[in-house]
DNA sequence: CATATATCAGCTTTACTGAGATTG
DNA sequence: CCAATCTCAGTACAGCTGATATAT
């Protein structure tokens, strides 16, 4: 050990300080914790996803697709976090995979409207049996009650974020 | 183009289905929420450090080390949620900025000790207040009681997630 | 000898940026 | 003429994978 005479050590490493005012400390605060939370989520469903035959991506966009077709790329790609030039090559990708297929927008020609083919639907079918079942794991390892109590919280978040 | 026909039209796109059961839909998810709720915050902390002259990676490095200065590179890849070539280099640059250093571990001598350096202490500390007037007022935006609900739940979540 | 840690190197993918084309 | 939408091209950065060096 030699402990070389170094002043930096004030906590111990697997507790570092259960009494002092938890908000300064990062493992406790919100942005923190949301990343956290957020990326064990989103690694389970992307794996369960991939197990499926899919991507996480292409499952956003058919799932959005399924609520309610005929979207435009600006619409998608801000309801599937990704930058304009991103999803113009996922949706290259998924009209030769023939998953969607593009349309001018009759009523603005500088709009395209994407809508899922028979074959994406089928896909979204598919792979949201694989999601349902990774929710319902992440639910039940929650608490059904916490989860639901997590989603209610965040669904307010989300609108007061969108109110700016 | 024309037209062909195309039977792809179930629902309306503003308001697609607002008495059937809102479980299926994307928006109202657990997963999507999470996903939104944490791009949105980290967004805006990432924007504050950005503006007070840090990085939100180097930010998170400096304030695990200052909870616990001496920590691994694995120890750090996984609290800051690098993959460790990309964390490699992370430090690397952070030490050529003279904001850490590292040190061999006397104990295990595979591994290296992350220690901050002055300046690096003194970095942390104006990122932290940038950090910290972000915080309230996403607090301020979700509410003080929600947000605080938000982060018990989270950390709960997170807890049942690392036992697996 | 097998395993663990950190780094390196090559490849791939993605994001970012600015430009262009089309339409309103 | 200006603004908005989408796409494209070029660059830069990050991630992934496998390999390497060192130490346990």
């Amino acid at each position: 050990m030699v402990t070389t005479s170094n002043p930096d050590r004030p906590a111990a490493p697997p507790a570092p300080a259960p009494s002092a005012d938890a908000s300064r400390a990062p493992a406790a605060d919100l942005p923190y914790l949301l990343s956290r939370v957020e990326r064990y989520v989103t690694a389970g469903l992307a794996a369960a996803l991939e197990e499926a035959g899919g991507r996480l991506e292409e499952w956003r966009v058919l799932a959005l697709l399924a609520e309610a077709p005929g979207r435009t790329m600006s619409e998608i790609a801000e309801a599937v976090f990704l930058p304009a030039p991103s999803l113009t090559k996922l949706v290259d990708r998924m009209v030769a995979a023939n998953l969607l297929h593009r349309r001018p927008d009759p009523a603005d020609r500088r709009r395209v409207l994407v809508h899922p083919t028979e074959r994406g639907r089928a896909q979204h079918a598919r792979l949201s049996e694989a999601a349902a079942a990774e929710r319902a794991r992440i639910e039940s390892l929650f608490g059904r009650e916490e989860a639901a109590l997590l989603s209610a919280l965040l669904a307010k978040a989300a609108a007061a974020a969108d109110r700016c």
